[in-house]
RNA sequence: GCGUCCGUAGCUCAUCUGGAUAGAGCAUCGGCCUUCUAAGCCGAGGGUAGCAGGUUCGAGUCCUGCCGGACGCGCCA
């Protein structure tokens, strides 16, 4: 019985393999290795960097070290080739056979051959966070994706993931939303209806706030009322949320996000808790009255003229702010949660005030020193002007809108290559290139600056976009469709240059995966299978799989090179919470 | 004013954290469908990586200073 190879990937087991050869040369211990997948195909499949920076510290010659290292290496049983190269670069070949074998490996590993972590971390996600006083918005697409794609990445590789849809659910504008809502329902009038498109409600709401004479005064009150657990007004506030988490759900739903209720932990549902959080910064010392107002001062926040910014973390009317409500939502998921580790897939204009509340959290004992708090922060949306995005009327672009368009598109279009297909399976297909259209246009992008929202870049299905994934998905099981019996235990052999690169990008699969769990960019992982996409569509172009003058064992070979192409392809984008249909 | 982030092909972005000749996709131009899905493949042109210094064997990547942009800086979230 072959054991199941160990979860180490290429790089990690190429840079072992050059740091014991290292040493073995004379290289001090702690020496890196520094493997990296080779810039050009000449230069092989992967570089030993590492070399140079360690005969600098031996004032050694860097090409005579190299030339030691590769002769106290073994690695016969990988490479066929290793070189040195420029100032002392080792490059490294890896063999057919090898390439060969773990293929092989992989194609019969459910999991593709990435372990399951051997010490998972509690990690929690704190992303999407809508406020649900209006509709979602093209704003809330990078959270949500991104949020959901490092979700589901941390837990395909064996943490346990705990997300957190920190909903914003409290707060003054919804004194004025309950008021118009209980001066409808006075009226006699349907209020569900209008409900139905939250964001003219709350247009409506929003006209009469400013402009009703009177009105103004009756929202401030439904605030207090609300606050004060007012009944008849706490059951209009149960109503108007519910409806906006279901639009909130629906999208989630359109999108494949795996949010449900059970993540929504809602700003509200901290109240009882944030006297507390003012009472224990009290005790820690860290409390301080500032015109009336309840603060936290560090000193690594200065502000103006190099005064000291504080944190207000209760009004001087006794009220609480957002920062108040953050520090018990940190308290919590390190308490009742257990989280080693948390990420917040939140708007880069926020660091600020991210950076002091897990600063505060960690002076005041909420969160110990061990815990890695994480801001993944994302840009401001643009318009195509550079400035902040507005639509021609000056509102947001709703995401249904967006997803309701992607759809229509890909529809048109499947419509036109596929015109056999009978409606509803082209419906179902353009759902899924039109939500893993808009998906991957965010998710490929690794901007921490703004960026600019264009309609037909976000809709495009050409060139580095989910269709192309999702077509060269297809592809392959078109051919297997035509295949007929396909020999599954046949094995790989690998011989022509675009197998054999094809097989190194194949194999590759967790360091993207890797990548993503350390950084939280999913465009690495787009980057990946986009390269995967491509090394398999010139492999397919360079070599015929079903075709008359194809041995059966080139051909049989071939068929389990694109089997696992499909595998990968499908476990990645699922990865993405995009479906890769087998027609399209 | 102080702070954070950013500036790479006409446009949108990569460049795996300091490695070799900075790569893709759109767009432009030229080839490839009676032969496994042309949402594709092959090729061409297109660059002073904002500018100027510095660090070193080696800089788009690190440091300093300018220029330009976005955002944040006490009781909204």
């Amino acid at each position: 019985m072959n054991k199941e190879i160990p979860a180490m990937n290429i790089r990690q087991l190429l840079e072992v393999r050059i740091q014991q050869a290292m040493e073995a040369a004379g290289a001090a211990k702690d020496s890196p290795a520094v493997i990296k997948p080779s810039g050009r195909p000449e230069f092989g499949d992967y570089q030993a960097n590492g070399v140079m920076g360690a005969a600098k510290k031996l004032k050694m010659n860097p090409r005579e070290l190299a030339t030691k290292v590769v002769d106290a290496l073994a690695i016969d049983d990988l490479a066929d080739k290793i070189e040195i190269a420029g100032p002392g670069f080792i490059n490294i070949h890896l063999s057919n056979e090898w390439l060969s074998q773990q293929a092989d490996s992989t194609l019969k590993s459910e999991r593709l051959n990435i372990a399951v972590k051997e010490a998972p971390q509690t990690i929690v996600i704190d992303y999407s966070g809508p406020n649900l006083a209006k509709e979602m918005h093209v704003g809330h697409l990078r959270s949500t994706i991104i949020g959901d794609t490092i979700a589901r990445t941390l837990g395909f590789l064996g943490h346990n993931v705990i997300p957190q849809n920190h909903v914003g659910d409290w707060g003054t504008q919804f004194g004025m939303l309950l008021a118009h809502m209980n001066s409808i329902l006075e009226s006699g009038d349907e209020v569900s209806m209008q409900l139905s498109d939250l964001e003219s409600f709350y247009r409506a709401a929003k006209t009469r706030f400013d402009d009703e004479e009177g009105f103004a005064e009756t929202a401030r009150e439904y605030v207090v009322r609300l606050q004060s657990g007012d009944e008849e007004c706490y059951a209009l506030w149960q109503q108007f949320i519910d409806v906006s988490l279901q639009h909130c759900d629906a999208v989630y739903e359109r999108l494949s996000v795996l949010l449900t209720r059970d993540d929504v932990k809602p700003e509200s549902s901290y109240n009882d808790d944030l006297p507390k959080v003012v009472a224990d910064l009290d005790k820690a010392g860290l409390l301080k009255e500032d015109n009336g107002a309840q603060c936290v001062f560090l000193e690594e926040f200065k502000g103006k003229d190099d005064t000291i910014l504080p944190t207000i973390v209760q009004k001087s009317d006794g009220g609480y702010l957002y920062a108040t409500s953050d520090l018990a939502a940190l308290r919590y998921r390190h308490s009742t949660l257990k989280a080693d580790r948390m990420l917040y897939l939140v708007d880069a204009r926020q660091s600020t005030h991210l950076a002091q509340v897990f600063a505060i959290s960690k002076k005041a004992g909420f969160v110990p020193e061990s815990t890695s708090l994480e801001h993944m922060a994302f840009g401001t949306m643009m318009g195509k002007d550079g400035k902040p995005f507005k639509t021609r009327t000056g509102g947001v672009v709703k995401l249904v809108d967006l997803l309701d368009e992607a759809e229509q598109r890909a529809f048109d279009l499947v419509t036109e290559k596929n015109p056999d297909l009978d409606e509803e399976s082209r419906r179902k297909i353009a759902t899924f290139v039109g939500m893993g259209a808009v998906k991957y246009a965010d998710l490929s992008k690794n901007r921490t600056s703004d960026y600019i929202f264009n309609w037909d870049t976000m809709l495009s299905f050409e060139g580095n976009t989910a269709p192309y994934l999702q077509y060269a998905h297809a592809r392959i099981q078109s051919i297997f469709a035509k295949a007929g019996d396909v020999d599954t235990a046949a094995s790989i052999n690998i011989v022509e240059p675009a197998e054999h690169q094809l097989a190194m990008t194949l194999l590759r699969f967790n360091e993207a995966l890797e990548l993503v769990e350390k950084d939280g960019t999913p465009n690495i992982l787009c980057n990946y299978l986009f390269d995967l996409a491509g090394n398999f569509m010139t492999f397919y172009e360079a070599c015929p799989i079903l075709k008359d003058d194809v041995s059966a064992e080139a051909r049989n070979s071939r068929l389990q090179l694109a089997q696992l192409t499909a595998n990968t392809l499908k476990t990645g984008l699922g990865l993405m919470g995009i479906v890769a249909p087998d027609r399209m």
